[in-house]
RNA sequence: GCCGAAAUAGCACAAUUGGUAGUGCAACUGAUUUGUAAUCAGUAGGUUGUAGGUUCAAGUCCUAUUUUCGGCACCA
């Protein structure tokens, strides 16, 4: 006689066990009509599950985030449906959910193309349309083996052998196809209404390149054709975000085929990031760093003495000269430690700070190239600082803040905290590892960040904190990135030392920080947060002066020479052409200010300003417009909201 | 690196079953002297990523290679 509570409160009595799609029956038809799945104390069950005790159950519908989720799961069950009936060959894998949709890696001789995608994509909807009922099954152990074997799907078979644990596993019936889940799934596909496979990917079985590969097909589903619609709108409306294609638009930077992964930096492109740099710098001086610079290129034995000739040689470039091997620097860490050691440091030098906007160059695989987000060369706002273990957490807390504070700068506040543990390939003791991971967890701790944890995604020399920034299209990269080291700085590796108050020498810990990351990918990301629409004082060009007509340009000339006298980004188009035209391209071009001059203007001494997003904000002189910039570009990218359209 | 796809003028894109490589913008020349998102006319621009091959004939088919794109693995 279960007794089961609502989520409102009330009670229902049954005379014996009920599912959830019996209780949503009693409540209403048309709840059961919308019933996916329910809660029962706090699991999420089939709607034919059964229950006899007492127990609180939520009804589960579409609306719900559950329901959605496993809507799309479902989706994946569907996608094997339809994939088996067109290639019977196929091998299933593994189909799982994702954000805004779901996929399945399956094992096909025949290479599935994007446009099979749309033959595929048809077929589920025709067998959504049937409206057939999914049947669950719990299956002995034994009975699944033998289905799966004489289905030949190789890799449900693996996953059960993975299991040796489970007597018993759920496999749901999609009329002829059969897939193994723990579920809930649908009862019936009529709820799936909306979907789209949308790519096809390779991807290791198991997430292992030492295992075959797989083809992925990858699908979005949502409850309503709207939502999908708006989905698909708007990842076209992120696309145009691109900073490749923004890039080349705006001419910052282009790509060359005799430098792959390797920027140019165009006049306009160099002008942001300089005053990228410049930002920073000035935060360095602020926080008592000395800046350096160290050579590019540094003898390959110091590289196998500090341990990235072992663990890193792989993504080195290296030169050699008259019979000597050179490396080109992967990381600015071992030539800090060189200008460290040039004179004997007390402990009262401690901390030292040493930053370097180091240009490091890694071999990365050709694969992994992606715009400004990974590149071969890259110049990281890197710094070390050289510290007693006591200085540690003040030392890691002041990183900690220059990273919230700078990112507020540029208009950044969805930073994801991440911290990594120990890899598998490391150097260093692992009492070292305790100490150097419990330190930097601690300082996260007091530090009261949301974090989340990357067991072995470390550094080969530490334990990291990583903050993580998101592109366009929400894929995810990380920026800056704090390391706390104790071995590099052992005498086995560089041998830094310090002498304590105690007249003996000690080794210092190292603090590995970069505030942006890299520059590059820093930039990146600002282009594609902004659209390009850059915050005033990030802008390549902050003013475009736009003559009406050629007896205007002597004016327009003396203007804009004080503009630039007084610090501003200034062009004057002087062309032949139409005011309108002219505004259309720099409007296009996302200039902040356009000043349009002609014979009012000149009459008066004033310029018209036409601020980005089509505002007018009328005719003013010289002295009001610098006031009205300077108060502009002291706003940095703090307010996000305000940043014209 | 692995799987799949793509590469045509400075840029964005066309080019039937293999049959003379085009369009728009940009560039250049001329006219126009212009008031807040495109003035008009004309001219020029290409070994179709590279290297081979098949064919009477290749942008198109085949092979290799480079780069790019989407993922996967990697990411100090």
């Amino acid at each position: 006689m279960p007794v089961i509570t609502l989520p409102d409160g009330s009670k229902r009595e049954f005379s014996a066990a009920v599912s959830v799609m019996e209780l949503a029956q009693d409540i209403g038809a048309g709840l059961a009509k919308a019933t996916i799945a329910g809660r029962v104390d706090g699991n999420l069950v089939d709607a034919s599950e059964k229950n006899s005790v007492d127990a609180t159950v939520q009804i589960i519908t579409i609306k719900d985030e559950d329901g959605l989720h496993i809507m799309r799961h479902s989706c994946a069950h569907l996608l094997g449906h339809a994939l088996k009936q067109l290639y019977p060959d196929a091998k299933m894998a593994i189909g799982p959910v994702i954000d805004n949709g779901f996929y399945y890696d399956i094992d096909s001789e025949i290479a599935i193309s994007e446009e099979d995608l749309a033959k595929i994509e048809k077929r589920m909807l025709e067998l959504a349309q049937t409206k057939y009922q999914v049947v669950k099954k719990i299956t002995p152990r034994a009975e699944a083996i033998q289905i799966f074997t004489a289905r030949k799907e190789d890799y449900k078979l693996e996953l059960i052998a993975d299991m040796p644990a489970e007597t018993e596993f759920g496999l749901y019936y999609h009329q002829e196809y059969i897939d193994m889940c723990r579920g809930p799934h649908l009862p019936n596909m009529s709820f799936i209404k909306a979907l789209k496979l949308t790519h096809v990917a390779g991807a290791y079985w198991r997430g292992d390149c030492s295992k075959k590969m797989l083809q992925r097909i990858y699908g979005v589903s949502f409850a309503s054709k709207q939502g999908l619609k708006d989905y698909l709108l708007m990842m076209e409306e992120a696309e145009k975000r691109d900073h490749r294609k923004l890039g080349k638009l705006l001419g910052l930077y282009h790509f060359d085929e005799v430098a792959p992964g390797m920027a140019f930096w165009h006049t306009k492109g160099t002008t942001l990031y300089q005053v990228v740099e410049n930002y920073m710098r000035e935060q360095l001086a602020q926080s008592d760093y000395e800046e350096v610079r160290t050579p590019l290129v540094m003898d390959r034995a110091m590289w196998e003495k500090s341990g990235h000739w072992d663990k890193f040689k792989d993504n080195m470039f290296t030169t050699e000269t008259e019979n000597r091997d050179y490396a080109v620097k992967p990381m600015n860490c071992p030539g800090h430690i060189q200008i460290y050691n040039q004179h004997l440091r007390s402990y009262r030098d401690l901390p030292v700070r040493i930053a370097e906007f180091g240009l490091v160059h890694r071999n990365e695989p050709s694969g992994t190239l992606h715009g400004l987000m990974r590149v071969r060369a890259f110049t990281q706002d890197d710094a070390h600082i050289f510290c007693t273990q006591a200085q540690i957490k003040t030392e890691v807390q002041a990183c900690i803040d220059l990273v919230y504070s700078t990112y507020a700068d540029f208009g950044f506040d969805n930073i994801q905290v991440k911290f990594s543990t120990r890899p598998k390939v490391r150097v260093g003791s692992d009492a070292v590892w305790d100490l150097a991971e419990s330190a930097l967890e601690e300082t996260l701790k007091d530090a009261k960040l949301d974090y989340s944890l990357l067991p072995g995604e470390g550094a080969f020399y530490g334990p990291k904190i990583e903050f993580q920034l998101k592109d366009c299209i929400g894929r995810v990269w990380q920026c800056g990135t704090i390391q706390l080291d104790f071995s590099m700085t052992q005498a086995e590796r560089l041998n830094a030392v310090y002498i304590g108050s105690d007249n003996e020498k000690h080794h210092p810990v190292m603090i590995h920080r970069a505030i942006l990351g890299s520059l590059e990918r820093f930039v990146g990301i600002l282009v594609e947060h902004y659209e390009g629409k850059f915050p005033t004082w990030l802008a390549p060009t902050q003013i475009v002066l736009a003559s009406i007509a050629g007896v205007h340009n002597e004016f327009v000339q003396q203007f804009a020479k004080k503009l630039k006298k007084s610090g501003f980004r200034v062009e004057s188009d002087l062309r032949n052409e139409k005011v309108g035209f002219k505004i259309r391209e720099h409007t296009l071009q996302r200039v902040p200010y356009i000043l349009v001059i002609g014979d009012q203007e000149i009459e008066n001494g004033t310029v018209n300003v036409r601020a980005r997003g089509g505002v007018n904000l009328g005719s003013m002189n010289f002295e009001d417009l610098s006031r009205l910039l300077l108060n502009d570009v002291s706003k940095l990218g703090r307010v996000v909201t305000q940043v014209p359209v």
